[in-house]
RNA sequence: GCCGGGGUGGCCGAGCGGACAAGGCGCAGGCCUGGAGAGCCUGUUCUCCGAAAGGGGAGCGUGAGUUCAAAUCUCACCCCCGGCGCCA
């Protein structure tokens, strides 16, 4: 949620967001006149209120000495009567302000690059040596801006899919019948995989100074509504019937609402926190994307990184947040790139946003893994989250990153270490996974 | 799920129909001091009007109700503690 303040004093910043975003921006001034109405009849109601708080204090002190007050009773009556009307359009026109004001993005940061859709996002950074099949070399050079060591493949590798189900590493069919479509078994060396995956994570995160956290895997709506927007509610989260609660999507939604009305302590800060969870998506509106295998699932596994800091330091978190990811990407060996995502591709909660991309050799293309968000107030005002300040009290900024999700890593690894004979495993992986080769049998 | 006990400000805690939610702790500012401490004063949630000084309104787990008046009474719901039951 953004400031009414900022909406009253620079309307126009709230506008050029908007319109960065491709988003409406006569929003602002639905959301000014509401604001003004509401005051407006939010001023004759405490008027009304003052005038019946002086007569009950008359009544009070009449009793005391005895006196006869059924005239005064009957015109307090007369007053809760105006009171009780005016009161109903007050709130009405409160909510109305709000519900607006609740649909308002972010204010979009400065470095965020303007463009339209997801082909504007502008890549800004490359590592790794990748692996290119001849015929995907075009899209490769052009995807990585010519920045990127690279080695020819005569030959396609063999996608994630088929590996997986040839060697029954996961059973997407059977889930399928059970489940439904996205949703898999993880079989064999891949359940272990996946736990070496998080184990390598959260250790480094630990040493990093994280505290880790397994959190609800469910929120009651205030929570989810306070880490999420109206969006991700249609499209991400799951409801359970009968039961005011929501499957998280991420742990960051529950790390967010940890410290709900809540007033934090300056020395506190910045928290560190990390998160690991399965998460539960929709992913309506994807229908046909990444239809086969487990790229794109209704269920997977994560370790998210979350900080709670101080306003003034939350870009350089946000850059330490991508380092983090970054490092560990590294470690696994696995080529990326890093992407600042424009302005029309980014999500209502996020103020800047950067995603890491690794070069998936079977596919040919770069595919997101990693997304980096600096939400800076949106969520704690949502929230109620503040810290209390020598000044007053202030929302801290939040931030969040993805460390490894399990899923999508597993099938970089399927894609970029495969031989004829199986995988190879990551170096950091292999003293949680015991091994270095996933042998095809 | 059943039977008790409880939920008050940043924290502790009194109030259990009537005048500003007592008191304490913590924190911030001021006075005092050579400096600190002690002591004294003010402030410590949200919100509206106001340039400010200042003034108003709301707020006692949540929501409804009774009353001129509700932290206080009634009802429903949520959460915490104890006991019983069930249970991986």
């Amino acid at each position: 949620m953004i400031d009414i303040n900022l909406i009253r004093n620079s309307p126009e910043i709230v506008r050029e967001s908007q319109r960065k975003r491709n988003q409406d921006e006569k929003i602002v001034d639905r959301v000014l006149e509401m604001d003004r109405l509401w005051r407006e009849n939010l001023q004759t109601l405490e008027k009304l209120r003052n005038l019946k708080n002086r007569k009950v204090g008359e009544i009070t002190v009449k009793i005391r000495n005895g006196e006869e007050v059924s005239s005064l009773k009957d015109e307090v009556n007369k007053i809760n009567e105006d009171i009780e009307k005016i009161e109903k359009i007050v709130e009405d026109l409160k909510n109305q302000r709000d519900r607006l004001i609740w649909n308002i993005p972010n204010i979009l940061d400065d470095d965020v690059p303007y463009g339209k859709d997801e082909n504007d996002n502008v890549p800004i950074k490359f590592w790794g040596r990748a692996k290119v099949y001849t015929e995907d070399l075009e899209t490769f050079k052009k995807d990585s801006r010519n920045s990127m060591e690279y080695e020819i493949l005569n030959e396609r590798p063999v996608s994630h899919y088929d590996i997986i189900e040839k060697y029954d590493l996961a059973d997407t069919m059977r889930a399928g019948r059970v489940s439904g479509s996205r949703f898999y078994f993880l079989k064999r060396d891949l359940v272990k995989l996946e736990l070496s995956l998080e184990m390598f994570a959260l250790n480094s995160l630990i040493d990093k100074g994280f505290v880790i956290f397994e959190p609800p895997f469910m929120l009651n709506r205030r929570a989810m509504e306070g880490a999420t927007d109206l969006s991700a509610f249609e499209d991400t989260i799951y409801k359970i019937e009968n039961d005011d609660l929501y499957l998280i999507a991420t742990s960051e939604h529950a790390l967010a609402s940890y410290h709900m009305d809540e007033i934090l302590e300056e020395k506190d800060l910045p928290k560190l926190y990390a998160g690991i969870s399965p998460c539960f998506r929709r992913e309506a509106g994807s229908h046909g994307k990444d239809t086969k295998g487990i790229f794109r699932v209704h269920q997977f596994n994560k370790i998210e990184q979350f900080v709670y800091c101080h306003p003034e330091e939350s870009k350089k978190f946000h850059e330490f947040l991508l380092k983090n990811a970054e490092e560990f990407y590294q470690k696994l060996n696995l080529p990326y790139r890093v992407i600042n995502i424009c302005s029309g591709d980014l999500g209502n909660v996020a103020s800047k946003k950067y995603d890491i991309e690794v070069w998936m050799p079977a596919q040919g293309k770069f595919r997101e893994v990693v997304s980096a968000s600096n939400v800076k107030e949106y969520q704690s005002r949502r929230l109620n989250i503040r810290v209390r300040g020598k000044n007053g009290n202030y929302f801290p900024h939040t931030l969040n990153s993805t460390a490894i999700a399990t899923t999508r890593t597993l099938v970089a690894i399927i894609e970029n270490f495969q031989t004829k004979e199986g995988i190879y495993v990551p170096e950091a992986l292999q003293k949680y996974f015991e091994k270095d080769f996933i042998r095809f049998s």
